[in-house]
DNA sequence: GCAATTCTTGCAACCGTGTGCAAGATTTCA
DNA sequence: TGAAATCTTGCACACGGTTGCAAGAATTGC
């Protein structure tokens, strides 16, 4: 079923039901209805690949996802990323092709690929950023994407992006620990991390400062896993008992500190508070419940999504590209395991 | 950049650079190196759209996932299910768009977007079944499909699947319990879910039929959810603790059960045995540990996808297609809520 | 009522790649 | 050495849709 047999059913031209078809104004609006009402009696759908060859639109995106994204255990980040993009790309009738990179911050392979054989009209990166050359590329293509989920590396503000404040989220942990009286603070560094991990800790110490207080803070090399929570939990040589509240590097990692510490009988919030970050769906059902900060992963999926298809959009009209750069409040989650009023004598 | 590009550089037809970049033998040896040169050079990459319209090949496949799929709670499978899937494809160099369904039995819309559109050369369908017309309307379009992760809904084997025999996971939970010593056994039913859930209580009745052990099996209305469990088991009127042993519906929801007992003051597993389904990273994590039943999602996903591209393959070469069921085997995973031996009286 | 204008439609070229067919070049064989 | 067989290459059309241009049809204005 193509344009085609539409047109010798209709006894016209595939010009005129390719203008009928695409709403063009060149076309008698009786005409414009009968052939309408044909295609959709004969179940007609355009051939995307055609489609693709004269115009330059297939009606497809792509998201690059990290390679290690298990390893950052965002599952669920990238699930409610997927259940909200798809609400946007439904009412743009838009097709999502998922890729993945080899390297976190390059993303080159799928990009080059993607791109050059002319399968997508624009790409969600959720990277920090992408090598020079890349974005060379992407420009010499007149490729549109837009950054989502990681803060910008740099000042740099040339490129459109959709992310989370971190700094806002230590921020919030730190009013919250300092106004609990807490003092002897353990936070954590992740190597592999991208710096978003940084910036919490710096908006940790930060939050301390505008609390007026003073802060004692412990940095210990950690990842992002369970595990790794639990291990340093219960490892007597680091001492994370020993501390007035634990800052936890995500959700996952900070519920292995919890049960690491409770399994040495180390009491939770009683003895040590304990916060973690993103606000999984299991922060709120585990015992005791997680205190956490939410990152409004719903949120930066469909505005992400809304900017690219804007972008895309405008592209086709000709209108000029002006980036912007679209900040997200992250959101403190008080619960059991850092409560809001001096939990530390509970 | 295209092959017309490549002809003029190497000053021949279109026509022989695409026999060369195909690997036609129709072409001279050292005119292919030759050119194959040249196209590495300047960074050549096939235009998709082209070659989705002249051959039937545009190397996209489309996973449909079901709609309710937070709902059900297979974050971690999907995620192993699209790392694993990932390995296959990027060896054959083909792209994956990820797809949803309104209704989880039918997966009709999009399905026929995507196929109409020639977006795809085969489709994984993660779901029972899909209605009769739909199926024709594959067929007609001539599309490779194979359903992938839920079980054959009846005896019909005239399409591909690769699914788990959730039937022997319940045995082995139902040999498990009974050689435990259990007896008195809790196991749930979920209106909304597939046919699945039910196979699994069957095989536990085997199980125990199996260890030649009386079952006393009491059948509770659940859904699916962590709140579903935990409500369960904090209503003194359901009698939970009532039971020796309660077999979830997945993880999530054992956990529910393992946490709203354990807030009663119920001992997991000296007073109640709990065992979950799917073996999710978290089984492992939470304390006390989750004795659940693995199901292999990275042998199905892998599978799956090498399945579909084996049946575009033989599409394209012409060989009949006969279709395959390949039924993978879940794995009992014993740890704390319901250990090896005897742990009733722990 | 006729010319000028506006509507409506179809022709034809194009997007980038694949492929049947034919023709020229080369090799094989007697 | 000449005919037959085989290699190698290019032409031209096809895939399905879009769009500039021109021409015919309908409408407008005087």
């Amino acid at each position: 079923m193509t344009i085609k047999d539409i047109a010798s059913r209709a006894n016209v031209s595939v010009s005129t039901v390719s203008r009928c078809l695409n709403d063009s104004p060149l076309v008698a609006r009786e005409t414009k209805q009968r052939i309408v009402d044909i295609a959709r009696d004969a179940d007609f759908q355009f051939n995307a690949n055609a489609r693709g060859l004269s115009k330059s639109q297939v009606g497809t995106i792509a998201i690059i996802l990290p390679d290690d994204y298990d390893k950052f255990n965002v599952y669920f980040y990238h699930s409610a990323l997927h259940n909200h993009l798809r609400r946007s790309l439904e009412r743009e009738d838009v097709d999502l092709i998922v890729g993945f990179s080899r390297n976190r911050f390059s993303h080159v392979d799928n990009i080059r690929k993607l791109v050059g054989s002319k399968k997508v009209d624009g790409l969600i990166l959720v990277t920090p950023g992408i090598p020079r050359d890349t974005e060379r590329f992407l420009k010499s293509e007149n490729m549109p994407y837009v950054f989502s989920h990681y803060p910008p590396p740099s000042a740099r503000s040339d490129v459109d992006r959709v992310y989370v404040d971190h700094h806002k989220g230590g921020m919030s942990v730190g009013e919250l620990m300092a106004n609990n009286g807490y003092r002897r603070v353990i936070g954590f560094h992740d190597r592999g991390a991208p710096p978003e991990f940084e910036q919490r800790l710096e908006g940790l110490k930060i939050g301390f400062s505008m609390a007026d207080h003073e802060l004692e803070l412990r940095e210990v090399e950690a990842t992002s896993s369970f595990e790794s929570g639990f291990e340093l939990a219960t490892d007597p040589v680091r001492g994370l008992h020993e501390a007035d509240a634990i800052f936890g590097l995500n959700d996952l990692m900070a519920m292995g500190v919890v049960y690491g510490l409770q399994s040495r009988g180390v009491r939770v919030p009683a003895d040590v508070a304990v916060v973690g970050y993103d606000d999984t769906p299991l922060a709120g059902m585990i015992v005791p419940r997680l205190t956490t900060v939410r990152q409004p992963s719903e949120e930066i999926a469909f505005l992400t999504c809304e900017r690219l298809l804007e972008v895309i959009r405008d592209r086709q009209r000709g209108v000029p590209h002006v980036p912007r750069h679209i900040a997200l409040q992250p959101q403190l989650i008080i619960r059991e395991t850092c409560p809001a009023q001096g939990g530390a004598g509970g």
